[in-house]
DNA sequence: TGCACGATTCTCT
DNA sequence: GAGAATCGTGCAA
C-alpha cells in the first residue's frame, strides 16, 4: 500500500526514521524501478543553517517545501547531479524535508545500470549516494513537486525498521553549516551494504 | 548583469 | 586524498 498524506504530516525527524526500509518506486516509460530506502537525512526548516529554507528563505527553487507534505523536492547540484527530498513536517507551511541519500536497488536493476552507464554494473554502487540514486531511478527536475502518494512516482509502505537497527549520526557535505553540521540528523540502517558512507 | 559556490561523484595519483 | 567536471541559483551591485 502507498504511504498516505498523514504519514508525512508528522515531525520531520520521525518521518525520516520511519522512511527507512520503505520502498521508493518510479514507473517510468522505460520500465519500473524500485529500491528500499536505507539512508536519509532530516533538514529542519528555518532554524537549520544547513537547510535551503534557512531563515525562512523562500525562492522559486524551494517553493515546494512550503506546500503540502509528501511531495518531491528535487534540486540540481554541482552542475551535474540531482538530489531527491520528501517534504514533511508537523507544521503546515513550515519548509522542512528529508533527503534520501541511499537506496538498496530491488526492481529494474538493468534499467538502473543503463541509466548509470556501463562502468557501473555492480548493484550496490548503483544507488549508494544521493546523486547516484536519482540517476538510477530516473529522477530529475521533471519529478520536482510530484505528489508521492500516487503513481507513477510514490513510496510504498514496508515494515518499520526497529530503533536498535537505526544508526544516528551527523549529516554529510554541509561543513558550511557551522554548529548545525554536527546535529545527529542522518539515519541509516545498521549493517546495510548500500549506505553512502560509514 | 555578474559571479561565487554547492545537501556530489568520478578519476587519477 | 586531491582535483576536476559543470551550471542553476541566490545575492550583491
Amino acid at each position: 500500500m502507498i504511504l498516505q498524506r498523514a504519514f508525512y504530516e508528522r515531525d520531520v525527524i520521525t518521518v525520516s526514521k520511519d522512511l527507512l526500509g520503505k520502498l521508493l518506486v518510479n514507473e517510468s516509460l522505460e520500465g519500473k524501478t524500485s529500491g528500499k530506502i536505507v539512508e536519509i537525512e532530516a533538514y529542519c526548516g528555518p532554524e537549520d543553517r544547513a537547510a535551503h529554507s534557512f531563515g525562512g528563505r523562500r525562492t522559486a527553487r524551494n517553493e515546494v517545501m512550503f506546500g503540502p507534505k509528501g511531495h518531491a523536492y528535487v534540486y540540481f547540484i554541482y552542475g551535474m547531479y540531482y538530489c531527491f527530498n520528501v517534504t514533511a513536517g508537523n507544521v503546515a507551511g513550515k519548509p522542512e524535508a528529508a533527503l534520501i541519500r541511499a537506496l538498496e536497488s530491488l526492481e529494474g536493476k538493468d534499467i538502473m545500470s543503463n541509466r548509470r552507464g556501463a562502468t557501473h554494473e555492480k548493484a550496490v554502487t548503483l544507488t549508494n549516494g544521493p546523486g547516484k540514486l536519482c540517476m538510477a531511478m530516473g529522477i530529475s527536475k521533471v519529478q520536482n513537486c510530484a505528489d508521492l502518494i500516487m503513481p507513477p512516482f510514490y513510496i510504498m509502505d514496508a515494515p518499520t525498521v526497529l530503533p536498535e537497527n537505526i544508526v544516528e549520526t551527523e549529516r554529510i557535505g554541509i561543513d558550511y553549516a557551522r554548529e548545525w553540521r554536527n546535529k545527529p540528523w542522518r539515519f541509516y540502517i545498521k549493517g546495510n551494504a548500500s549506505i553512502s558512507a560509514k
